[in-house]
DNA sequence: CACACAATGTTACCATTGGCAACATTGAAA
DNA sequence: TTTCAATGTTGCCAATGGTAACATTGTGTG
């Protein structure tokens, strides 16, 4: 995720500076965050992980928080792309507001402790992190749209077309929420895997 | 909230024993969680200010973690008490849907860091903390009663009115967290109050 | 009533963590 | 070549969660 820098780390054996350090950062806290949980991501497990004195990383970011922030600000990135590849394979509106869905959630349930500090990063920053924000934006505009386009399938008029671009964020982020706590197989009668399981829940969401 | 205890502290001036720790605990979290949210929230911090040193919370608590599980197991025994009295007052199916989903995200919005706090709590321990279990299931107990009695009504089968009774959790808690983000405002096109936008985003996604 | 004891609370004490300040190293511009 | 801004390091500090040993108190039992 998010190579894309030149990585010095491995041009030269003991060099002082490492080159692409703030990448690495992310990257590795990424790392920790899916592998032992938010609790457990630390500046100093971060900055030992990738080799670096753990001070080094307020040459990049301002506090821990700033890079919890670059780190869901990654996340939600790859979350627009896997979103926009789903609605580049579907056909129909329906089929798109359906597979966009699934997508979203799809990430959530594989990445449960990042999905869970992108949504806590929210609001800590709001109005100030630029790069948060668009991404978010980038993530949500196509779930929005497709709301507001079934909306106005319906004949719904221009209220109604806003009031069902949010009521699809609402869908999405409720459905992921509980797909990743198990809460959905936990309601479920059989042993129905759980990708055709949120299909069958977004379906009955989206079909009466 | 919570109040039930004798309360000794008020009893005799310097008693060693508290009397109600746990639940003087609890109460002064609670407290902090709304004023300094959860990330200010510290043993030290809701120990100094019940006025006792902060390693007595491990004679009630096995450790911080065991705290906000109290915390969280209160908030939605509260939160299930609102849902039943805006439920006790609608009359019809469709209006007891709406009113108690409207319950639900006020109190989200009216207790945002103890919302987050209750639903980040749900898979710590998830099999391991009876009374938060317990409080959990009475909370959605009638949300998923009111989804799957809805489908009913409208003919589904036993399969779709177990879906419909998940999809109810979906739509409470995925609007109740954007509201808190204030989302739906952003989203909104005049200037709308949210409690009247909260309504009108679940009725757009009810009666779709 | 005396006394043992379990329950509850306190005082050291420790490792980890986020963060600051001062210093070290390096690449690149002048 | 020299200078300097960028980057990384060591030393240090306060706050925090947690453990261990000790202190206090209510309570049941002889």
């Amino acid at each position: 995720m998010a190579k894309a820098g030149p990585d010095k780390s491995t041009t030269k054996g003991g060099s002082y500076h490492h080159g692409a350090l703030r990448e690495a950062l992310v990257d590795k806290a990424l790392e920790i965050l899916a592998s032992d949980g938010v609790d457990n991501i630390s500046l100093r497990s971060v900055a030992k992980a990738v080799g670096v004195s753990h001070t080094s990383t307020y040459r990049h970011f301002a506090n821990k928080d700033g890079l919890l922030t670059a780190v869901a600000t990654a996340g939600f990135l790859d979350l627009a792309a896997e979103i926009e590849e789903a609605y580049g394979t579907a056909a129909t509106l329906q089929e798109q507001r359906l597979e966009t869905a699934v997508a979203y959630c799809r990430f959530a349930c594989a990445n449960p402790n990042l999905y869970k500090l992108m949504f806590s990063s929210f609001l800590k920053d709001k109005d100030g992190e630029e790069a948060l924000n668009n991404a978010m934006n980038e993530t949500f505009r196509r779930c929005e749209q497709l709301g507001r386009q079934d909306a106005e399938a319906r004949g719904a008029g221009a209220e109604q077309q806003g009031l069902a671009g949010v009521a699809a964020w609402v869908v999405v982020h409720g459905a992921a929420s509980l797909a990743i706590e198990g809460i959905l197989e936990k309601a479920a009668s059989g042993n129905v895997e759980r990708d055709r399981l949120i299909r069958r829940v977004l379906q009955s969401l989206y079909e009466i």
